[in-house]
DNA sequence: CGCATTTGACCCGCGC
DNA sequence: GCGCGGGTCAAATGCG
């Protein structure tokens, strides 16, 4: 993957950086801002504006704010130190192998954080009166997953733990438009088959390459992004993003309108063509990211 | 009826 | 090897 960031634009990470540390950036709206202003600042375009940023790159950032003394390049090094501070000002931190963003924010943003989960199991955990919920994208084809369990220190702090990717809103650039094969009629039955046939169709579509399975996607998928990194719904909503993919929806509790068709709230909407995320946010590819969020009321 | 949630069982990694 | 704890599975159940 360092090979691929080789390739990104000029100022492209540090850019993830300031949107990471921005308060006034539209993927960080402070607590106070209301879901009008939210709005107003995804229909001025600034949400959409954001550049696709790779996995990498950003767990990549998030490793070199914490683990500063390890850095080896000393301009990184020099990028690190405010990178911490504000990083941690703003409640990163890092879970094991994963990141943890702590962010401040009001009202049960978690209940609704903009796209479907489902729940597949539930434990109990020492030395903790609270038990902790296993949450899955309901997306067949997403990996992303998510634990939610309330902070045993503050009752009305939840702490949300993300792995993995909504991988779903890449695949429209995954799959040549020409065989994206999903009737939006043909519901639940197909399902398994569908995914199948995506499965197929991405691997054909790579078959001509050389590098492994996994590179030629995360290449295809940069590539396509980096060249359409605009590309909007007939909303004129942009369907692409990153970060925002997964801290935007703790941000915004209400986004846009709660009232909107189920495609717009729900990562749900497969087998229908799935490249209408809600708009402000992205097909990040942002893998093992574990965000903490504190809810406060 | 279809879908989501619940919940006990099971699996697996880790520490002793 | 064994026990423990975290994560996942899957049947049962609930709900619209």
């Amino acid at each position: 993957m360092e090979e691929l960031t080789a390739t990104w634009p000029d100022g492209l990470e540090d850019e993830l950086v300031r949107e990471l540390l921005d308060n006034q950036s539209p993927f960080f709206l402070l607590p106070e801002m209301t879901t009008e202003t939210a709005e107003d600042a995804i229909m001025n375009g600034l949400i959409s504006t954001s550049p696709v940023y790779s996995e990498s790159t950003i767990s990549e950032d998030l490793e070199d704010a914490f683990s500063a003394t390890t850095s080896k390049d000393h301009q990184h090094q020099e990028l690190s130190q405010p990178r911490i501070s504000a990083l941690m000002e703003i409640g990163l931190n890092k879970v094991g192998n994963k990141n943890t963003l702590k962010v401040e924010s009001y009202g049960n943003a978690m209940a609704n954080d903009g796209y479907k989960w489902r729940k597949y199991g539930q434990k109990a955990i020492k030395n903790s009166p609270h038990p902790r919920s296993y949450y899955r994208c309901t997306n067949p084809w997403c990996n992303a997953k998510k634990q939610v369990e309330r902070s045993s220190e503050d009752p009305q702090t939840l702490l949300v733990t993300y792995e993995g990717l909504h991988l779903h809103f890449a695949y429209p650039h995954f799959i040549p438009a020409e065989s994206q094969p999903i009737n939006p009629t043909i519901k639940k039955a197909k399902k398994t088959h569908e995914t199948q046939q995506i499965q197929q169709e991405l691997q054909e579509s790579s078959a001509d390459l050389t590098t492994p399975p996994d590179l030629q996607q995360q290449q295809l998928f940069l590539r396509t992004s980096l060249e359409c990194p605009r590309e909007r719904d007939p909303e004129g909503m942009v369907t692409q993003g990153l970060l925002e993919d997964v801290v935007m929806p703790f941000m915004i509790p209400n986004p846009l309108n709660n009232n909107t068709s189920p495609n717009y709230s729900s990562c749900s909407s497969y087998p229908s063509p799935p490249p209408s995320p809600p708009p402000f946010w992205s097909c990040a590819a942002l893998s093992s990211t574990c965000f903490n969020i504190g809810i406060e009321h």
